[in-house]
DNA sequence: TGTGACAATATTGTTCACAATCAGATCCAT
DNA sequence: ATGGATCTGATTGTGAACAATATTGTCACA
């Protein structure tokens, strides 16, 4: 292997998309910082145009900001559009908790189930990271389940966005004890096959979910 | 003036990404048809590296599609797609009418009231142009009074993407008829400060919507 | 010491030529 | 005729060279 930074040399202007928004998802690109077109070509073994599409492609979903011969960045989302951006998702995960609802099958059912166990055995052994992990798997996978396409598309992007307030709300200390019983009382609407239940449940949490990074939010400022 | 279909010259890949993209909605590029890039740069004054590099922005939207080798078309969204796409607006513009019902000013409310009175006598005259417009018209004044910009982001990329089917629908005979009871219901649910009720009735108005495109679908197939 | 003009450098924007690939046409052997 | 191989024209993919612009550094002068 020639480089150690060098992840794999991308060949199109796809590959080097998915490899920058990875970067920028994993934190080792971090907000406001510069993208030079020159820098991210080499790192990524791949030609500067590809990487110049790219970046075109990453600056439409709204990961990177662009200034007229002043190059890319990653964007900053500020505190107010991340609020925008939980309600979204409030409104779309909502809908894919009721459709999943609507269309659980008993194994299906036993996965969730098992998921809200996993997670309630980290809360117990104080384990921020399986917790956060059981997280993600129950939200992904209440999207899945919904088969709806589009709304887990849209999610995705605005997940993608939103990174950087991710990470400070799991530090919040003591939140998973408040965020536990939501995810809770979501799995259970969900297999007990009542959608409008399980819409409200979803909507109640990712609204705790809003007001928590406020209050962080609130708390890094003061 | 040179040529009669160069609207104006794009200078940038952004500009010529708008005019495509207005050619689509417009229905002067229709679903499946190829866009040849050196075709494309000649109509819109732009190089063939900016229609590049817009196609590929068009492509991220979901408004086209490409294929290795085989260039880009105006992308055919399937029947099942943009029955999800409305379900997914439904979620969404129920979020922002119940946001709109809640910010809503006395001069706000009699504009919404306006635009119903429009609609009402549009449908008395039989006028389907203005019942249109009056539709684009009162859709996009809810988004717009959410103040949710996210939303309204998310909303029209997806409108942007499913235009075909709004045409179908409007040529629907009787169809004025069947909605316009659900667009007054809306007005009169944000005018009377009532989010819940707002919601509701935006989302059963887009149900409807949704069945009905899937009706004129049905009907055309057979 | 500060400030403005100017030069040097770094970076992005644009175009173009050429390579790679594909769809359809043509031709030939069976 | 038919089926496959090959050729051809059209179109897309790629990279590099050049132009335009912004940023940084330098220096004289007040």
């Amino acid at each position: 292997m020639a480089t150690a930074t060098r992840a794999s040399s991308a060949v199109n202007a796809t590959a080097v998309a998915d490899q920058i928004r990875s970067a920028i998802f994993a934190g080792e690109l971090v907000p406001n910082q510069r993208l030079v077109e020159a820098d991210l070509a080499e790192m990524y073994g791949a030609s500067r145009g590809h990487v110049r599409t790219a970046l075109s492609e990453l600056t439409v979903e709204g990961v990177v900001e662009r200034i007229q011969n002043r190059g890319a960045r990653v964007r900053s989302v500020p505190l107010e559009e991340a609020l925008e951006i939980v309600e979204v998702r409030a409104a779309l995960e909502a809908l894919c908790a009721a459709r999943a609802a609507r269309r659980l099958t008993d194994e299906e059912a036993l996965v969730l189930r098992r998921i809200g166990s996993d997670m309630e055995a980290a809360v117990e052994a104080g384990d921020q990271a399986a917790y956060a992990q059981g997280n993600t798997e129950l939200h992904s996978t209440l999207i899945r389940l919904s088969g709806q396409q589009t709304a887990a598309a849209t999610i995705d992007r605005l997940r993608a966005q939103a990174v950087r307030f991710q990470y400070r709300l799991f530090a919040k200390p003591g939140r998973s004890r408040q965020s536990l019983p939501e995810h809770l009382a979501i799995i259970e609407a969900v297999c007990a096959r009542e959608p409008e239940n399980a819409a409200r449940a979803m909507r109640e949490h990712l609204m705790s979910v809003g007001q928590a990074i406020e209050e962080s939010a609130d708390s890094s400022i003061a």
